[in-house]
DNA sequence: AAATCCTTAGGACAAATGTCCTAGGCGATT
DNA sequence: AATCGCCTAGGACATTTGTCCTAAGGATTT
């Protein structure tokens, strides 16, 4: 893997665990193993770094809805996949929170030009699971629903992360699965 | 008002509005028209000022729950007051997100010691959501509601800022009243 | 009036940070 | 073998940051 791409990976994770300003050229530089003259090669400026991580988010996320999308499952099953992620990333998650939210709430405080990117990140969840309900038939209030989703999913993140608490993940996934075979018609698929 | 209490003041709004460790000393003399040496005099350390603007937010957040409790309402309407919270806040959230919540996100990835007690800002309204669940009888899954309440609101928050959409609060908390009507046992008091 | 104490101002200091420049290495092409 | 262009290392530079020290103002008390 070339350079460039050696530290658009470690910022992205840095960005991640450590936030975007608490994290210096130093830090990744030092995480790729390169000097930080290199650095300046690759990338003048840190705004240019945080607009790679984000579109290395935004073709991973892309990817991970497509493959969904692919997986042949129906599209309850589909919405189940992002609702999982909670789970499947779980650790990280409580020590971490979730990387789209926490990114754009603190590109908000820092009044930050790449918020509006960063929060392309969230459109392109949106985007999908709005296809996703709109499948399921209910394409009147079908972004409505995936905004819901969305919603429910940061604000289990957050409180996960702030109490540290795993059950609770577990708990609110149930819950929140439950609301969406409610939302399918009632034909419980009750996991 | 004594300069050690202007001093938190700024640092309480400067931290919910440019997070805490984007906001200087500089930028706290600077709100309060000190010189950078007083305030060493009031704060020895950075963290000396995130501990004291805690207790403050610990204060008043206290102080409201007391007021909602002693206003004579039924709990249900208690549990109202603070879901319109997102209301009554709804342009500075739609800045800067949740106060609570930004912070712990900050401070978990910062790693920083006075987490927990960022952290128990939650816990109060966590606590004090239970208690209006149990008096409504709900008292053997009280506390999982009122994470649920909690981690909603939170989400709500989050992703309005992210997408600086007002309506969606709007939205969302007339969601979150009907799910909390239905909670009450289905006698629907629909706003 | 003198002394004491609380408060304030101004600046010193080292460390860290983002940015930038220059020189050298290394491989491919000619 | 010589040249060219891509990549890397190392450090310079000004600025900002948190921290800390010292001297002076101002009010109250003696």
């Amino acid at each position: 893997m070339g350079t460039r791409d050696q530290i658009v990976d470690a910022a992205d994770q840095l960005f991640y665990q450590k936030g975007f300003e608490h994290t210096s050229f130093a830090d990744i530089a030092n995480a790729v193993n390169i000097s930080r003259g290199n650095f300046y090669y690759h990338f003048k400026t840190k705004n240019d770094i945080l607009d790679a991580v984000i579109d290395l988010r935004l073709a991973n996320t892309q990817r991970m809805l497509e493959q969904w999308q692919q997986q042949g499952d129906l599209p309850r099953d589909r919405v189940r996949c992002f609702i999982h992620i909670l789970i499947a990333n779980q650790s990280k998650i409580l020590l971490y929170g979730c990387p789209v939210g926490t990114l754009t709430s603190e590109l908000a405080k820092l009044d930050h030009a790449a918020l509006d990117k960063a929060s392309s990140v969230f459109s392109l969840f949106r985007g999908w699971l709005t296809q996703q309900f709109s499948a399921l038939g209910m394409a009147d209030n079908a972004d409505a629903l995936a905004m819901h989703v969305l919603a429910r999913s940061q604000g289990i993140a957050t409180l996960a992360s702030a109490f540290n608490d795993k059950d609770f993940i577990n708990h609110e996934v149930n819950q929140l699965c439950l609301w969406l075979d409610n939302q399918c018609g009632g034909k419980k698929e009750v996991s």
